[in-house]
RNA sequence: GUGGACGUGGCCAAGUUAGGUUAAGGCGCCAGGUUGUGGCCCUGGAGAUCGAGGGUUCAAAUCCCUCCGUCCACCCCA
């Protein structure tokens, strides 16, 4: 037997209202906010993320969908969707729109990683960007909009965490501090750290072995090095978060993985969420664009993991709308019944209105069981009766009730329920 | 990629420790009990070569090996 390729999934049907309904709550928040949504391809070519993304992060170096196609060309499934969305930006000239431009995406998302719970091969993300604007109210204005999201999906005692890691100005001096202060303490610690410490440094802050954390809790902070110009953007966006009231915490311990992230990192998270817990997460990427041979660009944004979303609202026993129902099954008996149900359907289908046959070859309990078992709220009768003066038996299935309507009228009649 | 747990009809699941005739049970599905009426109840039915392949044995769901997959933790990330 086939299966789904390993850490894929089938969307079935039943859980399909959870996709409509984040999909909706996200358009609804984006919409206010005047963001506009931009596709762009499932696939790139290879070398937009690995310049994007950075060469020596661990998406790019063991988990791109990578492949070469029937040209020659390397050809990669996007593993993450802000190097497209800039891509698209430089390509298609928004620089010459009025700015900041304001986008939002939803698609599919693929690495090739060890599946676990809230971890797939192939995830979807919805994520948003703001590009063009260099000042900290457009930061405000993605985690603002980050937490109205959460909000409205139904999500509760989230954490809202903030960070801010310098640029290239002054992030190399805070990482000499970083590394002077582990470099006695190197025989202590983890061998994931010995390594994070020539590598990546500040990956050295949010180790979950405890001696480590316990050691990166005096570590220097990133804020504390602010060059002046990441010290005022640092200080105005805390001024407008608070003005707003938004219940953020500083984490300073909060560290991106991907190279492009200068200056604000957010998170948000369940408070008692597993390891793979993030929902949400942001951040500004201010030398992107540049780096992609655009003009030198400043932008900020936010990815969402719908899966993990979908997660947490099942945790946290969010009610959902159930979508569309099926409001009425047409049950008939005999030949010529079944030719004026099928016309009675068609008739319905063109107003507007839910209803389904029943299946073919049972007999009326039977057809009434099926529209029992299916959870419609009412049944449609067509047998010799009422083919004889036009009419249709409508019942009730909540209190089972019935009465009879006029054929001619049925449009008018089932519309009004 | 590393470490651990697990895999029995669509779903839940007994049986695996001490191998032994037709692999429990529940939910769901189908049909009948009501030749024009569901839900409750009763009766019956379909559906599993026990994740896959190999091995040990007179005999394997049960023991051994390999692979695949799921879950948990790590790495890392949404």
């Amino acid at each position: 037997m086939y299966r789904a390729p390993r850490g894929t999934t089938d969307i079935l049907p039943n859980d399909q209202r959870y996709w409509t309904y984040v999909h909706s709550v996200a358009r609804d928040v984006v919409s206010r906010y005047g963001y506009k949504r931009l596709d762009t391809p499932i696939f790139e070519q290879t070398d937009l993320f690995t310049r994007g993304v950075g060469e020596v992060t661990d998406i790019v170096e063991k988990e791109m969908y990578s492949f070469l196609d029937r040209g020659g060309d390397s050809i990669t499934l996007r593993p993450e969707g802000t190097a497209s969305v800039c891509r698209a930006y430089l390509e298609n000239g928004m620089h010459n729109l009025p700015q900041p431009v304001r986008l939002f995406y939803t698609s599919p998302t693929f690495r090739y990683e060890r599946p676990q719970a809230g971890r797939f091969r192939q995830h979807h993300q919805f994520g948003v960007e703001a590009l063009g604007e260099p000042d900290s109210y457009i930061d405000t204005e993605i985690i603002d909009m980050a937490w109205k999201f959460m909000r409205d999906l139904g999500l509760q005692n989230l954490r809202l965490l903030i960070n801010n890691i310098g640029d290239t100005e002054c992030r190399p001096h805070y990482l000499d501090s970083l590394r002077a202060y582990y470099d006695n303490q190197l025989t202590v610690l983890c061998k994931d750290c010995n390594q994070r410490f020539y590598r990546n440094p500040l990956r050295l802050l949010d180790c979950k072995q405890e001696i480590c954390s316990e050691i990166s809790l005096n570590a220097p902070r990133s804020v504390d090095y602010l060059c002046s110009g990441c010290k005022y953007h640092w200080d105005t966006l805390i001024g407008y978060l608070d003005r707003i009231e938004l219940p953020y915490s500083i984490e300073h311990k909060l560290v991106r993985g991907l190279d492009y992230y200068t200056r604000t990192v957010f998170e948000i998270q369940p408070e008692n969420a597993g390891s793979q817990g993030t929902i949400l997460a942001g951040g500004r990427y201010d030398g992107l664009i540049e780096e992609l041979q655009g003009k030198a660009t400043p932008g900020i944004g936010f990815a969402t993991g719908i899966e993990r979303i979908i997660l947490a609202l099942k945790d946290q026993g969010v009610s959902i709308p159930e979508e569309d129902p099926i409001k009425f099954v047409l049950t008939y008996m005999g030949d010529q019944a079944k030719l004026e149900a099928v016309h009675v359907l068609s008739i319905l289908h063109e107003a507007g209105i839910n209803s389904i046959m029943a299946p073919s070859g049972k007999s009326l309990r039977a057809q009434m069981r099926y529209a029992n078992n299916i959870g419609v709220s009412y049944v449609l009768v067509l047998g010799d009766e009422e083919l004889e003066n036009g009419s249709l038996v409508l019942k009730d299935m909540a209190g089972g009730s019935q009465r009879t309507i006029d054929l001619r009228a049925v449009v008018q009649e089932l519309s009004s329920i």
